[in-house]
DNA sequence: AACCTATGCAACCGCGTTAGA
DNA sequence: GTCTAACGCGGTTGCATAGGT
């Protein structure tokens, strides 16, 4: 199948950012006409573009039921959810979201919750427990082991000693509590009991990464946790 | 203050699907 | 049934800006 020609034959294309009076052309267009054509849109709108553009721009942006602005924890909790049964099919996703277009859930995943989940310890492609082949937990123990000797020694002399040792003392609290929910996670995945079948309606009891994910929610619902994703 | 790097988001591109001639 | 134009989706790119050196 050949790939839409689209307006490329034209070389006065008009790229990049839109304008805010182009924004405005184009919602005071189509809320008069509606969109009809997209393709004849943009000369009609009076932006000289691809009406791909002008679709995309009024679809995402411009459209009156948009909502804008950060994501709650309960719409992250869904993107998640609906991450691990639909997989990228973003649109399907955004149909769960009221206001949310899937180009701003995508973006959103890939910014955002794909590191967190990385960050728990989760594939976020399969939303299992992945295996850490990285080195920085190794980094960490070494790091936490260091100030764990300095804390127990009685060389503790300096307060930055003191101050390193509470901090590793915090650090270890939260990897054992970040093992606990990754064993706890495990269990299930690993035995040999079958996932129980689910209709898409009814997300699936065992897309746990959204378990794991609420009750990660609640250890780190405190302020070092935004500073803890910003590593 | 100037430069560099990382991050987030807006926008573009290519391809699959759909609708209609 | 076939062909083609248009639409829609998902991946990717590129720009603006914040933060670091």
């Amino acid at each position: 199948m050949v790939g839409s020609p689209c307006c490329d034959e034209e070389n006065s294309l008009k790229k990049g950012r839109w304008t805010m009076d182009e924004d405005v052309k184009l919602t005071d267009y189509i809320r008069g006409n509606g969109h009809g054509s997209w393709r004849a849109l943009p000369k009609l709108a009076g932006r000289n573009g691809c009406g791909k553009s002008c679709r995309f721009r009024w679809t995402n942006y411009l459209r009156p039921d948009i909502k804008r602005g950060k994501f709650s924890k309960e719409e992250e909790r869904v993107i998640i959810n609906l991450h691990s049964v639909l997989g990228n099919k973003w649109s399907k996703i955004a149909t769960h979201l009221p206001g949310r277009t899937d180009n701003e859930i995508k973006n959103y995943w890939n910014t955002h919750l794909r590191k967190k989940l990385l960050h728990m310890g989760i594939d976020p492609n399969t939303h299992k427990p992945r295996p850490r082949t990285d080195l920085n937990h190794l980094l960490d123990f070494s790091w936490l082991l260091r100030a764990a000797i300095v804390g127990n020694s009685n060389m503790m002399t300096s307060p930055w000693d003191n101050a390193m040792s509470l901090q590793a003392a915090a650090g270890a609290a939260q990897l054992a509590k970040m093992q606990l929910l990754q064993c706890l996670y495990m269990m299930p995945v690993t035995s040999n009991q079958p996932p129980p079948a689910f209709s898409s309606a009814a997300v699936s009891p065992w897309t746990s990464s959204t378990a794991i994910f609420d009750a990660w929610e609640k250890l780190m619902d405190d302020e070092t946790s935004e500073s803890y994703w910003k590593d």
